[in-house]
DNA sequence: GATTGATTTCTCATAATAGGAGAAACCATT
DNA sequence: AATGGTTTCTCCTATTATGAGAAATCAATC
């Protein structure tokens, strides 16, 4: 479905989509035949992703994700307005709730928690940075999509109406864009254990000056300890918060 | 120098190495120029690589390392296990010193800090995971290479003689091996301003069970502080906490 | 020190396709 | 509707990516 295998630029960048959390250690002969091209083609793009930094090799004659992504990630990092601003507001919720505060941003139809501070929770390294999300469960992509513009809205319905229908959302576009219209409205987004049933997790919009929503800051904890729990002291908190945050991205 | 665009795939993979913290933003015409290729053809690269996701667009039709990025780092952190047991003992050292920790290693000529967990000191968001280091000035680097078999350290010795020279160590390879043994004996490096004049830390290897260093394991302060302390007490506390961590890497 | 077996690179002919030029389509804004 | 900037398309040609098999390299083992 999303093998586009069109270009042998593209056929050979299709190596790094073998990489998952399940497997990170693969043979010039595991991805040949994986990807259906002879030996020497894919020690070819071995080599060439491996000069580039991409992939490194690894004992046995595997080859592993190479240190230029690291070294990227730390690019992006720097660069990331929203980190900058985003961490001491976050250390302070952490201080104050001893929950786990996290902000996870919209990239196309990638969600992704981009920073974790830890609570007094038992940390986790499955979670934290990089941790792709479901799009259509949990506070953060909630809050994040009845943030977006409408027709953006309408074109992640589109495309991926099976996932939506998976997690128990209308089905039909006026419906489903009500329901995000009153999470707008809301302001904030309270999941109880929708997306790991012993987690819950209070989250609400980042939004720059012009209004648009480029983010959202979480609160995550265990259920029981979110039961004892005024949200109504909460809320505001977390709301402070994220209006300093958006206030300064300029 | 390495500017090795031999084949088109290269080529194409050269774009990444435009981007640095100096410049995150570029535009199909920038590529077009400074890779020399065509505009289409610079469309086409921009596309293959936003479609992996190493890239994606952002605003004003410039492109931006994607989060894919994000997401493969993710991965890497989640199979690394050094960071998998050493996070606990780096917070101990944290909590018992006050200073930052953290570690490093190297992977094929890249030596980078690969966790920090900081201190009382500022935090500063150009320092931690994925910051590049130099291979010849500090604590961290100086007791890895101390560590590496003869063979290669000979290899990083005729490959960065200029560096060698500039770090103000041995030219030749005689004084130079002797240089790193000494460390090695040691078992330890302190460096007190050597890398950034504010900044002084105190670096030991990390080893598996056959011997082989895989990192360093730094405490890291600013200078004055560093001043008052006995490192005849520092040095065994690290010592230890790089021992246990040792031990654990199966 | 030779020998094996596994891993990686090389050679070469051919088919595939990346490349440039220019036109066309797209898109947001006025 | 019109403009200016951005992106994709079409087409032809030169480039080069590809597979098959041979050759080289390397690390163990006997």
């Amino acid at each position: 479905m999303s093998d586009k295998a069109d270009s042998s630029l593209a056929r050979m960048l299709s190596v790094l989509d073998l990489y998952s959390d399940q497997r990170l250690h693969w043979s010039a002969e595991d991805i040949s035949e994986t990807l259906g091209v002879s030996l020497p083609t894919s020690y070819r793009y071995l080599k060439t992703l491996s000069d580039a930094g991409l992939l490194r090799r690894g004992p046995d004659a595997r080859f592993t994700l190479g240190p230029r992504i690291v070294v990227l990630d730390h690019f992006i990092r720097q660069a990331d307005p929203v980190l900058q601003c985003a961490i001491p507001f976050m250390k302070e919720l952490v201080a104050q709730t001893g929950f786990d505060c996290v902000v996870s941003s919209l990239h196309g139809d990638q969600l992704l928690d981009t920073h974790r501070e830890h609570g007094t929770m038992p940390a986790d390294l499955s979670y934290g940075r990089g941790r792709p999300r479901p799009l259509f469960q949990g506070g953060a992509p909630k809050v994040i999509l009845a943030g977006l513009p409408t027709a953006q809205l309408h074109k992640l319905f589109d495309a991926h109406l099976a996932d939506i229908g998976a997690a128990g959302l209308p089905t039909d576009w006026p419906a489903f864009r009500r329901y995000y219209s009153q999470i707008r409205k809301n302001g904030f987004y309270f999941s109880n254990g929708e997306l790991e049933s012993n987690l819950a997790a209070m989250a609400v919009p980042l939004q720059q000056a012009d209004g648009t929503v480029i983010g959202a800051l979480s609160l995550v904890t265990t259920v029981p300890r979110m039961a004892v729990i005024d949200l109504g002291k909460l809320t505001p908190l977390i709301q402070r918060a994220a209006r300093e945050i958006s206030a300064r991205l300029h």
